[in-house]
DNA sequence: GCGGCAATACTCGGATAACAACTGTCCGAGTAAGTAAGG
DNA sequence: CCTTACTTACTCGGACAGTTGTTATCCGAGTATTGCCGC
């Protein structure tokens, strides 16, 4: 089992634009060069992100991406399952019911108790990723890089 | 993500070993007929199972697979890791500290927000496999399948 | 000076290759059982 | 009848291809800006 790597770009690019100030679209071009990321393979996951409803993409000059929505309603949940698709990790084949040792069909009226211990465990991971919003995110980033990634995008007409 | 379908064909046969009669070994022909399963590739798993010291490997003839520890030692965590390996599905490429934005050395103290998160619900992920056992697994199986199974594989002289 | 228009440059979006991991398979080394011969 | 050695058949173990998913990349469609021309 592998986590792709798509997410933990995702995630800091969505904590970039959930620092930037509201109203300022940062293209892909500058989130690729701020972290050195590969901008091509970038727009495959900001794609996702989009189609998920959690960015905004505006095309054109001084276009990019933002939130769509707030930073506080956004949670890594979110982002993860946008990019990563929300398939659970365990499908039960249904082994029990095969083979020479297949169970009947009335010995399987309860799910199989494999499959429910994964899925228990699955929904755990979940709720811990969907605790945590993007807005805390920020607020664990040291005051020093904030400043300075604000300073860089910043010029928000609202300060 | 995906998790490889490997383990939950280990999970199978690990159960159905804790469910077999304790010192009968179960040869990976006979697990992977029961099952319906590919004998050549289920050999790998049973492999790193018995690598990882959960299984216990007899050759020759009358031989196989057996539990290398009680039923209600081994956790369904153990048979994961041991087949899938114990690497976490997300690795931090420490993205702050590169591109154009990087972060610097004195600004990394803490480690990386996103990491914590991700660390933590796989931990939460971990601790919701580790508290069951195969000893309780088979007491969720039906007792009629479990009747069936032991009277297959059984004949054990304690019995 | 102002409005409209066209050219421009910048943006995102989907379709297309290269790589890696998982899946599936095979044959060889080793061992315990079974058998037959000898005592 | 018992012991012993051998033959046999069955087991696991590691090395070898096929297929799916992830990684990486490119070029085309669309739009807001910008400069220019006409009024």
């Amino acid at each position: 089992m592998k986590l792709s790597e798509g997410v933990e770009q995702g995630l800091h690019c969505a904590l970039l634009l959930a620092e930037a100030p509201a109203g300022v679209p940062l293209p892909r071009r500058v989130l690729a060069e701020h972290y050195g990321l590969p901008e091509a393979y970038l727009a495959k996951h900001l794609q996702a992100l989009t189609r998920a409803g959690l960015l905004r993409a505006t095309p054109g000059p001084s276009g990019g991406f933002r939130l769509a929505r707030p930073a506080d309603e956004i949670t890594v949940l979110d982002v993860l399952e946008a990019i990563d698709g929300p398939a659970s990790p365990f499908v039960c084949q249904e082994i029990r019911q095969q083979g020479t040792g297949a169970a009947r069909p009335e010995e399987c009226t309860r799910p199989c108790a494999i499959a429910t211990v994964m899925v228990g465990a699955h929904q755990a991971w979940r709720e811990s990723l969907r605790a945590v919003t993007l807005d805390q995110l920020v607020k664990r980033v040291p005051q020093t890089l904030r400043k300075r990634n604000r300073a860089k995008f910043g010029s928000d007409p609202a300060a």
